[in-house]
DNA sequence: CTCTTAAGTCGTAAACTGACGACTTAAGAG
DNA sequence: CTCTTAAGTCGTCAGTTTACGACTTAAGAG
């Protein structure tokens, strides 16, 4: 419904009577801001406003969860699409800790120890439930969200993983990448799904978290040589395996 | 503007499909079904509908996807809430088959065939594109749909396919149930993300399923022992933990 | 204290969305 | 062929939703 219509139409002067109520004595608190600061505060609230009610949760509810109008926003962002990029940037590419890599690397400490706890400090950092939703609610929709992160981070943290728990257990590995990729992913996929089930299918509440991690870890480490033995056996007939056509 | 991308606001583009063509003199072919075709029809479009475009995509466009008016879809459900709750019951529950649970329990073959067979029909019957995008998208969405199912279907799996290892491998097991999930969700979830990277985050594309299915098989197996040793070593200061408060 | 700048608000356009009353018309019964 | 039923469509209501022009006013500079 237009509402208003024919009266209002070319009328502009409509005597806007901003009635700040002095009367109440109250002062309205606007609370001024710093650009800087503005915008920094409207992502911190958009990535947990958006983890929570998806991407296509509107404006004006995130304009009234910051406590502003819902015009500001597009003071400091030209679109939604453009402030849901800056949501990424912020909430999914920056937790990632790159002295976690370095630690996973120091070959004083034994392998499962350093994968015990890489683990718990990713899962307590990155795989938050407003991480996880974040890049569930992105990837459903865009579907180059993953990608990205997977190239940038994932793809280096796993095969650091694979390197250093074939080094520490002497075992062979074998020299395909993606194949080095998916023996990550077997413990790297069982706590991401563990953290799926936690954050997004809201199961598996009644465990800790440590003791998750912990049988995840001893099941990689322990399986490890039979694992690279089994990814080693499929290059003797490697025949440049067909692409997947999407869908 | 509209954002960018459609699928952000869970929009596919509408096709002007209807073309009344009295000028040509062609009949409208309105193709007027039963009932019961007609409702199954626009079921099935719909599930494929709202996993690629989200729980929130609209009913108009889906009413251009069935090449119907928008109004005839609430001849067959009174909302779309619904309709929705219909795709829920068509789509993600009834793809599992009761039948893979008997063939688990076949003790004449050995568990890692049984354990590797199942987990290709699995994936491929269930954890498709269209399942799991619809699984996560109701998840995300309203939380209830994931302990359903978990209380439904994947609790009894895991408890089958711990109990039938454990049996095959002669180990003993925790006797503690929550425990004993987690132990089947090292090998449930790594095959579980392993098909979110596939289908959600279009990742992992240049492996043969078999071989990953393969992969996760062979270490679940081989590190089944020292998993169940694990487990059980928590079960001696369980302590009633601590129900996590959500958020 | 006054002036200037820009942080912040108001109101609304234009398009979108779930739902439904009223109407049209295909198709099986007799 | 006619009649009756119900499958299917049109148009629209009422409430949303992104985006923006116009305006108000806090707060630092001099």
């Amino acid at each position: 419904m237009r509402a208003r219509s024919k009266l209002l139409s070319g009328t502009p002067a409509v005597r806007p009577v901003r009635a700040k109520e002095k009367a109440s004595g109250k002062a309205p608190v606007v609370a001024r801001m710093a650009p800087a600061e503005r915008k920094a505060m409207i992502l911190a609230r958009a990535s947990d406003f958006f983890a929570e009610y998806g991407l296509t949760a509107q404006t004006r509810a995130l304009a009234a969860a910051c406590g502003v109008a819902q015009r500001l926003l597009y003071r400091y962002f030209p679109s939604k699409a453009a402030l849901l990029d800056e949501v990424y940037q912020e909430a999914i590419v920056s937790p990632f800790k790159a002295v976690w890599l370095i630690q996973l690397r120091d070959r004083t400490r034994p392998i499962e120890t350093r994968l015990f706890d890489f683990y718990r400090a990713y899962y307590s950092t990155v795989l938050t439930r407003k991480w996880l939703r974040l890049f569930l609610y992105a990837s459903l929709a865009e579907a180059k969200m993953a990608p990205d992160y997977n190239d940038a981070i994932v793809h280096e943290l796993l095969e650091t993983i694979v390197a250093e728990t074939a080094h520490a257990l002497k075992v062979e590995l074998p020299s395909d990448r993606v194949l080095l990729h998916e023996m990550g992913y077997a413990l790297h996929g069982a706590v991401s799904h563990f953290a799926i089930r936690r954050h997004v299918y809201i199961a598996s509440q009644q465990i800790l978290e440590e003791r998750v991690v912990a049988l995840h870890v001893r099941l990689f480490v322990t399986g490890f040589a039979a694992l690279a033995a089994a990814a080693r056996a499929f290059e003797d007939d490697v025949v440049e395996l067909p692409r997947r056509t999407a869908r």
